[in-house]
DNA sequence: ATGAAAGCGCTAACAG
DNA sequence: CTGTTAGCGCTTTCAT
């Protein structure tokens, strides 16, 4: 059995109260005695159990965080940068992946009720009856939360701005001569990046075809793509561009196109989103549009630390703060471009 | 604040001991008693705080993860495979990415060990004097490991055949006419692939060219390759192929490579290891070696289990398993194959 | 079948 | 400065 502080106390020849002071050097303690302690301390190799701390601190030091994907690049980085900061804090992160299920959100949520995370982080914004439940849940328990979704039921929120970066990239498309452009969606619903596609064909007057939307709720993202404009071609619709909701589907776009005898960019020209490392090595260089996931990360962080202060009174009177982050097109061979961004008709 | 099972007792009119058996139904309780008891938790919203009931049970439900890049998909999916099974068993995996930082390793095992996690799995295998205080402490504390390098310090391990995975790939090349082939390697030492590439070698009666091989603590794998190759081109070293440790290391180098002029597979052949989703839909497709990340995930699991159910003393007393699983040759276009992997001198 | 009471390992008053 | 004591929220004997 691991030591506890008894054991090294009575090593020591110390009360348990004594140790524990040195332990947190809050109260004066005589250097001689301390010495002793921290002797002792080291002697045994003792630990002291965190969970026995904050059973009285009434903190757990344990941030919940639920992503969609953690093979997903975007995902992937974006815990990175959070738990460097959080680790900076003596927070431990914990990430739990659905996988785009959405009755694991729910199970997700309840384990970090369980384990009385003291904030969670909200990556995945599925669609569903499960997810009232769920936020009901978080709201019950007064949990600090932010969500990486826009305006989530009152809930704090760092966003992207993806109307705008969908816009961009789609006015992209559209000055480049396409008007018959496809979308290969995500599984998030409401999509804010079908919007910005919408709003860049409205900008210019063209109406969309609906036969060339593709949604879905994928578990490869890759093969999604790929799967999708098979389905596109096979049904021998007309496109000459395709605007995807991430790199992943590009990649699995351009892969099906070729395979299907396709050229890119020549005969359809591709858009992604999100940037991620490959986007520039892969051939043809993927023209995207790029998240500051480093700055969307630190915003993140500082929101939920602000909330990690408050009492639940104060927390639950807060409005909640909504900060949104520009996107910015990165053109490069996959839309046959190039073209500066700030074209516009 | 959040119901304990006082409010929940004072709510049925029972004593706390009442709600505590209703929760854990093991003890036998009036059915009357036990719907009242019932009705009150749903009434209060009440989630029992697991810490505080890990404390009595001296477990934590816990596992602690560290992998050296999240970031990196292989890792990313064993990360997937390994919390669906833990889930399954109501075990929280929490991951801690080192990104390649020696020191980050110990000092997430400490908090590891500060939280009482029932068992550890180690990813990431760095070098340097930190590491041996990091293996020492699990050891003392006897908590139950999973190493995913071969042969830790009597640890259990559970590993791909490396040595057989890259032997295979280097002969690969090696039959396709390649003499001065280089190899970028990891932050792994000892790395088990290198070994596998002068294997190659002496099983043909070739003689290695250090100076075609380069190693690296990076950041990332992508920019790591792309600037090693460029490093080799610079130098004006003679080679005709290049092994990669990993497969986004070897995008890198087609990057470089095609960056510089040269052309894959025409003037450079190479091969990457892991077999990533990307590696089909790169073009040219990659030639790999494909690790077999469900089993691998699967054996490991099971083994953590195993040590799970033991008792200290019988888990000190338990010789180490080793698990070992054969990696397999995909081979594409980027070595200018195809030629079949079984296919030797 | 149920309640009272003794802890799990630690911190935080409260006394000396 | 340091020891004693009362809990944190829960499980688990031991009685009743």
């Amino acid at each position: 059995m691991k030591p506890t502080i008894k054991e090294v106390a009575l090593e020591a020849g110390v009360s348990i109260a004594t140790v524990s002071r040195v332990l947190n050097d809050k109260d004066k303690v005589k250097s001689s005695t301390r010495e002793r302690v921290k002797n002792a301390v080291q002697k045994m190799n003792f630990q002291p159990d965190l969970n026995a701390r904050n059973m009285i601190n009434k903190e757990t030091k344990t941030i919940g965080m639920i992503v969609p994907d953690l093979s997903n690049e975007y995902w992937a980085q974006l815990f990175d940068v959070l738990q460097e900061r959080f680790w900076n804090h003596k927070y431990t992160l914990i990430v739990c992946s659905t996988s785009h299920k959405s009755e694991k959100e729910t199970a997700f949520v309840m384990s970090f009720i369980e384990r009385r995370v003291d904030g969670i982080i909200i990556g995945s914004s599925l669609a569903g009856p499960d997810n009232e439940s769920t936020y009901d849940m978080i709201k019950n328990h007064a949990i600090p939360t932010v969500s990486l979704d826009p305006k989530k039921r009152g809930m704090n929120s760092v966003v992207g701005d993806h109307l705008q970066g969908a816009t961009d990239a789609v006015l992209h498309l559209v000055n480049l001569g396409h008007q018959n452009i496809a979308y290969i969606g995500g599984p998030l619903i409401p999509d804010t990046r079908e919007l910005g596609y919408r709003n860049a064909f409205m900008l210019n007057g063209l109406v969309v075809n609906e036969a060339l939307i593709k949604r879905g709720n994928y578990m490869y993202a890759f093969q999604f793509g790929y799967q999708a404009v098979s389905e596109l071609i096979e049904e021998n619709l007309d496109f000459s561009a395709v605007f995807c909701f991430n790199d992943a589907i590009a990649f699995g776009v351009i892969k099906g196109l070729e395979q299907h005898g396709k050229s890119v960019p020549d005969d359809i020209a591709i858009v992604g989103y999100d940037d991620i490392q490959m986007a520039s090595a892969f051939k043809p260089a993927l023209t995207t549009v790029r998240q500051p996931i480093r700055d969307i990360g630190d915003a993140l962080a500082e929101l939920l630390f602000e909330s990690l202060g408050m009492d639940t009174e104060t927390l639950l009177a807060t409005p909640p703060k909504n900060i949104s982050f520009n996107m910015e097109l990165i053109v490069r061979e996959s839309s046959g471009g190039p073209v500066s961004p700030s074209k516009k008709t």
